[in-house]
DNA sequence: CCGACTTCGTGCACGCGTTCACAAGCGCGT
DNA sequence: ACGCGCTTGTGAACGCGTGCACGAAGTCGG
């Protein structure tokens, strides 16, 4: 299937040339602080106000929105609603995008429960486990499938984002089926450093690493402030 | 995020005095794939292929590895035992850390039974949640504890890590109950941003903000190169 | 003992991201 | 209609991180 989106919003030309990394990391958190905002029955929203909620500086906000050729209003604001569907664009998030779920352990597990997905413009079509045991269990409203079936439902999604939730050892050879079957955006939760082609994304998350830096943080407060504040 | 207090001469040695954030970011993978090279049996690593194991540039951990002091040999490389030595006190984690998880639906489930945590320094010593039927329930060796017996257990742990995974919520909650019992490193799973005092840290993980970000790359990958070679 | 090879450590330049500060633009009250 | 105040959008300076390229240092073979 042929992506006939690519010219479908011809609106903004220049808006999506260049929207640097940095910026595009944080218009999830904006958006999710507009998504509040709008059910709080807010219209409107000052740079100030949306930057406080997002915990980042106004300058920063306003320059980030800039880069996606932003409607603002001077004097007034932004309007929320205009400003959600302005940034869901620039996420690529116009249609629900498709996810496969690989390893349905207890990572996995939670992942494919996790309702975060679903409101957040992203459908799970498929859980893949290569355990026997695991496949045909049901979750939500899925039912766990081998991993024979991945490529063909991979092609089927159209090239779905891949999440690897599979122990360390499996991750790789789970990785290469995947990007073998058309898979071109990977969130890999398993502790290893994957190797993909150079046209393939992929994005780690890594619970123990997050925890390792927070604790030279934690570290550096005990050695050079031994905790004597009040008394 | 007192960062930017980095100018302290304090007793410590100049090794310590200052690592930058994006190097201290690194170094649990650099330890990871030392580790992993460890078990292979090999005795020493050059910069290369460290590098290359890890998803680096060599420049780029030669200089990571110099921040915390020059303990490489020229012409051979890394002893490996003696640099997983120095990155774990880089990374405080000489002793084992203490880690409370709040939270245990899901995803804190699936973080109480991740076997990870134990292997790399850390040690849960406890688990919470305000639900009185997951009260009592026992995941790995830890038992689910009321709200109540927290503040109790903080203190007796002397400053654990505090792990969010309740619902947004719940999470500012629970944040400033961890914070008031004197934790200062915050580990929020939760899709909220956290307002809490400047001498407390706090990272932030959040699997649809992950989505999204693949998501626009994704996009972008379809709108300007749809590879269609074939007449 | 010496030369050549290997690999670390680092000075330097470049580019990106952040921050400040201010001019431009818009609405509102008078 | 007109100025006044509020907020956006952005130009410019700053700082940090990255990558290159090379000197320094140590090992191995002859």
């Amino acid at each position: 299937m042929r992506s006939g989106v690519a010219t479908q919003t011809a609106g903004s030309p220049a808006a999506r040339a260049v929207v640097p990394d940095a910026t595009v990391a944080r218009l999830p958190v904006y958006l999710r602080a507009l998504h509040a905002l709008a059910e709080q029955g807010r219209a409107s929203v000052s740079s100030d106000a949306l930057a406080t909620a997002s915990g980042v500086g106004s300058a920063k906000l306003r320059k980030d929105l800039s880069h996606l050729g932003s409607y603002g209003t001077r004097g007034v604001g932004y309007v929320v609603a205009e400003l959600v569907e302005h940034i869901t664009d620039a996420l690529g998030l116009g249609e629900r995008r498709p996810v496969v779920i690989v390893g349905v352990g207890n990572l996995g597990h939670a992942l494919a429960g996790y309702g975060g997905f679903d409101s957040r413009g992203f459908a799970v079509v498929g859980l893949f486990d290569d355990d026997p045991q695991r496949v045909g269990e049901r979750i939500g409203r899925q039912v766990v499938r081998p991993l024979e079936d991945l490529d063909a439902l991979v092609r089927d999604a159209g090239g779905p984002i891949g999440v690897i939730a599979t122990p360390a050892q499996a991750a790789q050879q789970v990785c290469d089926r995947l990007v073998a079957a058309g898979v071109t955006s990977v969130l890999n939760f398993a502790p290893v450093v994957l190797r993909v082609p150079a046209d393939v994304d992929v994005r780690k998350v890594d619970l123990s690493n997050e925890l390792q830096i927070l604790s030279v943080h934690a570290h550096r407060r005990a050695a050079h402030a031994p905790v004597e504040v009040s008394a």
